[in-house]
DNA sequence: TTTTGAGTTGTTCGA
DNA sequence: GTCGAACAACTCAAA
C-alpha cells in the first residue's frame, strides 16, 4: 500500500468495537492511531482518579493495537498539524466530544487542517445515542425537563445507531511513524504516591473489562434493577459510568445489549428503568451542549443570591471529604469514594444533599471534590447532577427535598452492611443504632468498643436545625 | 394566546 | 405503626 496514511485520533472512545470514526479511517487507508494528552487546552484539568483510570485504559488499548498506539502530550492543535505535515497524511478521523473546551479546540483544528494543509477532518458520533442538536421541542428550542426530553424527544426520534462490529485490524492496516512518539509512561498519568493500589482491586479497566462488566450486570442485576439499584450494599448498579466516560464501551452497545437481555427475561419495568439512566447521561450532555455555562453558573439565576458557603478551607468541608461527619451513611459514601474512586448513586444523592443543604456549602465545592476523586468524573454528568441536587438546575428538585441521612440509611441499608463495609469501627454496633450512633446508650456503645468523639465523630451538625436553616435560606432568596 | 397538568430519587406531621 | 396530606411557587411543555 503506497497510498498516504490517515490519522485516527483516539479521545473518549478507547475501544475498537462500535467505533464509527475508526471504521471510517480503516476504510480510507493505512491508519496511524494517535492519543494526545492535551493538558494545555483542557478546562478543567483532568482529576487524579481519572488520570489513573486513563493510564490503564490506554495501556489496554495499546495492547489491542499491537502496541502501535502513538502517544503525545501537549497542545493537540499543534501536535496534530505537525503530524499531518511530517507524515503526508491525507485525512484525520475522530469521534466527537461535547465538552465546551473540546468543541472549541476541535473546530479550530478542523479549520486549520483545511485552510493550512488542505486536509479534511472527519468527525463521527461515537459516544451519544442522540446528538444534542437532533432533539428539540416542536418550536425547535431545546428541552429543559428530563421526562419530555427523553420520552417525547428521544424515544420518538430515530432509534440509536446499532453497534458496529470490531473492524479487522491487523498489523498491515496500521502505519508506522518515521519519527518516534512518547511512551505511555512519559505521559505521567499515574500518581506519584501509590494511592492507586487501593483502587485497583475494584476495577477491570479497558475494553474487555467494560464488556465483562456490562454482561455481569445484565446477567445478575438487570432483572431486579428497579429496587436493587437503590441499595448500596447490593452492587446492583451497572457501574458502567467510567467505561462509558472513557468510551471503553459505547452507549449503543449498552443500549442494545440491555434491550436484548430485557426481551429475554421479559421484564419491561426493570429494563425501562435502566434505559432511562442511559437517558440521563444523554440529558446531561444535552444540557451541557445547550447551556455550556452549567459547569460554573447556576442554571436558575435566582440561586445566585443563595447564601452558600464558598470557603474551600472550611472544617466542615474537610470532615465531609474525609468521611468524618458523624452520619454513617454520609461517611460510608465518602470513604467508598476515597477507597474505590466510585460512589453508589443513591449515596451520591445523600452526600450531595448533606453538603449543599445541611452544611449549606456551595455545590461547586462538592463538584470539585468529585471531579478529582471519581474515576467516572464527567463534566456533563457531574455539573448537571450537582445542580440537580442543589435545586438550582433546569430540572430542579423541589425545594423541600432534603434527604435525611438517618432515614435514607434505614431505608436503603437496613442491615447496615454498606456502613460496616466502609466504617469498620462501627461494625459491632447493632442495626438499631448503626445509622444513628449518637442515640445509642452508653452500655451499647461500650460493648461495641466505641467512644463517640474518639473512635467515631459526633454529628457535626444537627439535622432538624440544619434542615430548617436550608429552608429559611431558600425563602430568603425569593423575590420580595 | 391561554390554560392545564406535570415535574427521578423526600420528609414531617397529625390523624 | 401506618397513611395521606402538606410542604412555595414556578417553569416547562403541549394542547
Amino acid at each position: 500500500m503506497s497510498q498516504a496514511p490517515v490519522i485516527f485520533w483516539f479521545r473518549q472512545d478507547l475501544r475498537l468495537a462500535d467505533n464509527p470514526g475508526l471504521c471510517a479511517a480503516i476504510d480510507a487507508g493505512q491508519v496511524i492511531p494517535v492519543y494526545i494528552l492535551d493538558d494545555v487546552n483542557s478546562k478543567p484539568a483532568m482529576g487524579s482518579a481519572s488520570r489513573w483510570w486513563l493510564h490503564h485504559s490506554l495501556s489496554s488499548l495499546n495492547a489491542s493495537l499491537s502496541n502501535k498506539l502513538n502517544f503525545y502530550k501537549g497542545d493537540a492543535h499543534h501536535i496534530l498539524l505537525k503530524l499531518v505535515q511530517q507524515n503526508n497524511v491525507k485525512g484525520v478521523y475522530w469521534n466527537r466530544c461535547y465538552e465546551p473546551w473540546r468543541m472549541q479546540r476541535d473546530t479550530q483544528i478542523k479549520e486549520a487542517l483545511k485552510k493550512e494543509l488542505s486536509v479534511e477532518a472527519h468527525s463521527f458520533n461515537g459516544s451519544l445515542l442522540w446528538e444534542p442538536w437532533q432533539i428539540a421541542k416542536k418550536d425547535e428550542t431545546p428541552y429543559k425537563v428530563f421526562t419530555p426530553y427523553y420520552r417525547k424527544g428521544c424515544l420518538n426520534a430515530v432509534p440509536p445507531r446499532e453497534p458496529l462490529a470490531k473492524p479487522p485490524l491487523d498489523e498491515a492496516s496500521l502505519h508506522c511513524l518515521l519519527s518516534s512518539s512518547e511512551t505511555l509512561n512519559s505521559l505521567a498519568l499515574e500518581p506519584k504516591i501509590k494511592w492507586d493500589d487501593m483502587l485497583a482491586p475494584h476495577w477491570e479497566i479497558g475494553e474487555a473489562g467494560a464488556n465483562n462488566r456490562l454482561h455481569a450486570f445484565l446477567n445478575q442485576s438487570l432483572q431486579h434493577y428497579k429496587s436493587g439499584r437503590d441499595q448500596p450494599a447490593l452492587l446492583d448498579t451497572s457501574r458502567l459510568s467510567a467505561p462509558l466516560h472513557f468510551g471503553e464501551v459505547s452507549p449503543n452497545t449498552v443500549w442494545y445489549s440491555a434491550l436484548q437481555t430485557g426481551a429475554a427475561i421479559g421484564d419491561e419495568k426493570n429494563l425501562d428503568t435502566f434505559l432511562s439512566e442511559i437517558g440521563w447521561r444523554e440529558f446531561s450532555y444535552y444540557l451541557l451542549y445547550h447551556n455550556p455555562e452549567i459547569t460554573w453558573k447556576n442554571l436558575q439565576s435566582k440561586f445566585d443570591a443563595f447564601p452558600w458557603k464558598k470557603e474551600s478551607t472550611s472544617p466542615e468541608l474537610k470532615a465531609w471529604q474525609q468521611g468524618r461527619t458523624g452520619y454513617p451513611i454520609v461517611d460510608a459514601g465518602m470513604r467508598e469514594l476515597w477507597q474505590t474512586g466510585y460512589m453508589h448513586n443513591r449515596v451520591r444523592m445523600i452526600v450531595g444533599s448533606f453538603l449543599v443543604k445541611n452544611l449549606l456549602h456551595h455545590w461547586h465545592l462538592g463538584e470539585a471534590w468529585f471531579w478529582d476523586t471519581l474515576v467516572d468524573a464527567d463534566l456533563a454528568s457531574n455539573s448537571a447532577s450537582w445542580q440537580w441536587i442543589a435545586g438550582c438546575g433546569a430540572d430542579a428538585a423541589p425545594y423541600f427535598r432534603i434527604f435525611n441521612p438517618v432515614l435514607q440509611g434505614e431505608k436503603f441499608d437496613a442491615q447496615g452492611e454498606y456502613i460496616r463495609t466502609y466504617i469498620p469501627e462501627l461494625s459491632a454496633l447493632p442495626n438499631k443504632y448503626i445509622h444513628k450512633p449518637w442515640e445509642a446508650p452508653v452500655d451499647v456503645l461500650n460493648s461495641a468498643n466505641i467512644e463517640l468523639g474518639q473512635h467515631y465523630p459526633e454529628p457535626i451538625v444537627e439535622l432538624k436545625a440544619s434542615r430548617q436553616r436550608a429552608l429559611d435560606a431558600l425563602a430568603s432568596t425569593k423575590e420580595p
